[in-house]
DNA sequence: AATGAATGAGTTTTCATTCAT
DNA sequence: AATGAATGAAAACTCATTCAT
């Protein structure tokens, strides 16, 4: 795969951003890591706090793309299932990117923040929509949707913690098993946990 | 309440850590805060990583030392619910220590963060030996203890991230509802969700 | 003579070190006698022990080649004038230079003053073989072999602090009559005394 | 031997500024040798410059006195052997004083340093008598008295840093060795050479 | 006699960024 | 496109010293 120079930036950034934060990592860090000068890392972003929004931003388009197409179809319990399976195959498969928009947000300028936490609140929108109808249908019994959804969300942006492809569970049986566990927690029968 | 200087200290790292990370805080910002000035703050502490450090034993010391009081006795189900209550009411009423200890093992030199590590792998462990013994007498139902370990303690914490006591839920009926959704994770039946 | 700015700052870290001592010398001192600032300091140096490390190799290694010239050539008496001479000059030449070497090692850390002190042990080595040839010879009659070893060494040295080309004697001066000293304190007839 | 507190303070800043030098010695670093807290050491000095100076002073002013006594009495060459005895043992004996004396002048501010370089050339003064008188009556050959002079101390001085009990020679053998090597380097027979 | 508390000024080194080439 | 050179500001931390108790 060839990568363009603005690539190799962004992909270093990405690394390491994930491993020591973005206020633990120099911009001779990235430097170094995309093989430039750090003069000629300016070239290729603006700011390290742009490059970072960059990043989140990126991240979170994919994601609310995604979930945009997944939500047109289906009951509350199959479009949850969807958004489970999404969101635990991303978290799975791109932790960097994960992990540095759940954890580097308070990193960003107020501006910045606002941004990024709106695409952030779009996207748990669609799952507040999900459980509302899922609860409105009388498919799901849950005590408070809100709570629910931030149970549900923690527990399924976890996986970028820990899951690796080499460990126990590979990723089918990961999504598999987090729609599941989704079901139970908003009280839905387990029918649609065999998705994707 | 009449504070030490000591103490002042402590409080304002601690504030300021969970606030802008540890790479975030400065040691200006942490003397500020203090009402000290940053010569002044080595009175009080040792280096910057130290009282990191400190304030993550001390945090996770008192979750641990209050896992075993509560591992002692009971089925497994009044035991998960014990303990999900005292970590939810713990990541409710302080937020600030437990966002600490979970954001920022990683800013630790190598053997802070084993020091951190093997504190928080103790802890973890009495979730790990509930659940086990819960699938063991056939209390509970999960396609795997591990992950379903992990998704209940990332669920769990993210309460230290939203919760207030302003909000929808007041501590008690916080710490009953996930009492409940863990019930439903491990796929047991809801009588023991009543706790506390 | 055009100097790179990298020479400014070899040079502008000689005189200070040697004024002042490393200690005593801080990095702003060295920005300004180089003409930089702090920071722009550090795009010519790595750390200020490198520096001096750098200073006391170069120095060593300067005069331990031309010491390995000089030894291989001449009957005992010849190669100590030689040595006294070439010795004698570097130090009345390059008194910072020899200065820094000599009173600064123990502001090495241990791996620095290691290949410091090896370097020098290699040079007063040459010493060391010359006194013995000349001892074994016939040609030498001193009471330790080590302790006129230190004796000249020290003697010779010495001239890094006093000597100046405006005093009484000029270089050539200077170098016969610590030759003439050296055949003395070994115990050998004067009739090398002229070299040079 | 009991000693006060105030020669624990001397004693503990004598072996500091001779080991590690007196800028590379903290406040904290003699408090820490001398059993005290760095607020207490200053009711047993004045500033750390001043604690400097009484070191200098009281080694200088020691080494001044018996030179005194000694230069009353004998031949030149007699008297010459005296000095170097009492010089070398002092080295030898003192290697701390005698060490921060030759190696620390440079740190001192201006005043305290002219105060200290009087004495020191009182001191030398002496051998420059010595020397003058001898060369004056044909007891010594030397080229330049001033040169002699200085190679001499230099020799000499260099006791201190390397001399233990030890080692190869004892105080007393050392003492001869070096007279002479005086004699020798001064031009004279050796017949002076068993003093003491 | 002794020391905790305190600090302004200092330490060495790194920061993110700009700019001329 | 690429980078050496440059820097003001900041980083964490230590300095020698004072003072109230």
């Amino acid at each position: 795969m060839v990568q363009s120079t603005e690539e190799r930036v962004r992909s270093a950034a990405l690394t390491l951003f994930a491993e020591r934060g973005y206020h633990g990592t120099g911009i001779r860090h990235l430097a170094d890591a995309a093989g430039l000068s750090s003069a000629s890392l300016y070239h290729y972003m603006g700011t390290k706090e742009e490059l970072l929004v960059a990043i989140m931003r990126s991240s979170l388009d994919g994601l609310l793309e995604a979930a945009d197409e997944l939500s047109a179809t289906g009951d509350p319990g199959e479009r949850l299932v969807a958004l489970v399976q999404l969101h635990v195959r991303t978290h799975a498969t791109a932790p960097e990117q994960t992990r540095v928009v759940d954890d580097e947000v308070n990193a960003l300028s107020a501006e910045a923040r606002a941004e990024v936490v709106a695409l952030r609140d779009r996207y748990e929108g669609r799952w507040q929509e999900v459980l509302e109808e899922g609860v409105a249908r009388g498919d799901f019994q849950v005590g408070s949707v809100a709570v629910v959804r931030r149970a549900l969300l923690e527990m399924c942006s976890g996986v970028a913690r820990w899951w690796t492809p080499a460990g126990e569970l590979d990723l089918d049986a990961l999504a598999a098993e987090y729609a599941a566990l989704a079901l139970r927690l908003v009280g839905a029968s387990e029918r649609h946990a065999d998705g994707r």
